[in-house]
DNA sequence: CTAAAAAAGCGTAACAGCTCAACTTTATGA
DNA sequence: TCATAAAGTTGAGCTGTTACGCTTTTTTAG
């Protein structure tokens, strides 16, 4: 990787350390665009290039690919677990992960759950796993593609830990949902 | 209903008939507010009075209460229908009603389909009956208003049309989701 | 009937996020 | 070494949106 790389990725590390200081500091609605460019010592047109995805797309600098797990977690599930299980036990897996794995991180997740856009903006980046998801699972399932079972299960499945997180225990929330999926709605024909 | 009233709802109405027919004209993104406003003949000022959820409530003028029409199909539902299948009836109605309704109507759902920020911004106003449908779908079932599978049931039948719509067979994907929410995802334990 | 409260509307000015065009610097690589 | 491409800068400008202070109209009460 030569210098100007370097210097590039420098650039973006800059604007995204000082973008989540200043939100963690004083809350994402009163920090401008125009004060993170100052803090960063650059231009705000720089800062649109290294983010053209708008001011949201400065908390969310590393984008990890979760993608892969996922996909993994349907195709090399184990033998006695179903599509939805399998997702269940990945999805907890990376969640309990994710807690303890940095200092700064807590306040990043907190930052993310106080502000709405960000929430919405964390959300869309994760729903973008649906194409792919829906992929694995009906390759697995040996239907098409864009098989629109295939791609309510993949929507569903990756909108669950979004419903669960906000429930008085998560991790039940999350057991119900999935079990929602795997199993159907237990409800009787007559109310 | 006194003068005062009267005229308050003329404004609006023009106010949603330019933008609508100036939408539809030369597309959402490229018509300013400003030209809206002037357009109705009115500044721009009013007309965030009138729809202070901002550019695209513009569209969205006539709120019919679906949300009564989603409680009662629960609460009203046949006794030889479960919960999900009520639901399934109930969307699958009204769309194919819709359709027939209005001359404009066509344009109207063109145009949403076409921007997607009219699209994102019709999604959150159709999931705001969320909380109504999970406490309907829960008083039905015996559990409590905030039971994570109530809500996830609720959330999903929702998401229902906004899934299958783009599909192929609309009609068809609809009832596939439908089927998964009532019987779960029937794969095997060996993928 | 008239005074006053309430509400609709107006115009200006401003701020936010974001983009564009033209120009300068700096590293790369042929 | 020198042309080129990429990073960065500057500065103006557009769009949605809001605040402020003001006028006009309608309603309501005394």
């Amino acid at each position: 990787m030569g210098r100007r790389e370097r210097k590039k990725a420098a650039t973006r590390q800059s604007l995204a350390d000082a973008a989540l200081r200043l939100f963690t500091e004083r809350g994402y609605d009163d920090v401008g665009v125009r004060e993170i460019a100052d803090a960063a010592d650059v231009s705000v047109t720089t800062l649109f290039k290294h983010f053209p995805d708008g001011k949201e797309a400065l908390v969310f600098d590393q984008d990890v690919d979760r993608e892969a797990a996922l996909v993994a977690a349907v195709r090399e599930r184990p033998a006695d677990l179903t599509v939805p299980q399998a997702l269940h036990r990945m999805l907890l897996g990376t969640h309990s992960r994710q807690v303890h794995a940095d200092p700064r991180f807590d306040d990043f997740l907190r930052l993310i759950d106080t502000t709405p856009a960000l929430r919405e903006y964390a959300r869309r980046m994760w729903l973008r796993h649906e194409h792919a998801l829906a992929a694995a699972i009906a390759d697995d399932a040996g239907l098409a593609a864009d098989d629109p079972g295939c791609r309510a299960l993949a929507h569903f499945a990756l909108e669950a830990p979004v419903l669960a997180r906000g429930a008085q225990d998560p991790d039940a929330a999350l057991a119900r949902v999935f079990d929602l999926l795997d199993h159907g709605w237990p409800g009787t024909r007559t109310g």
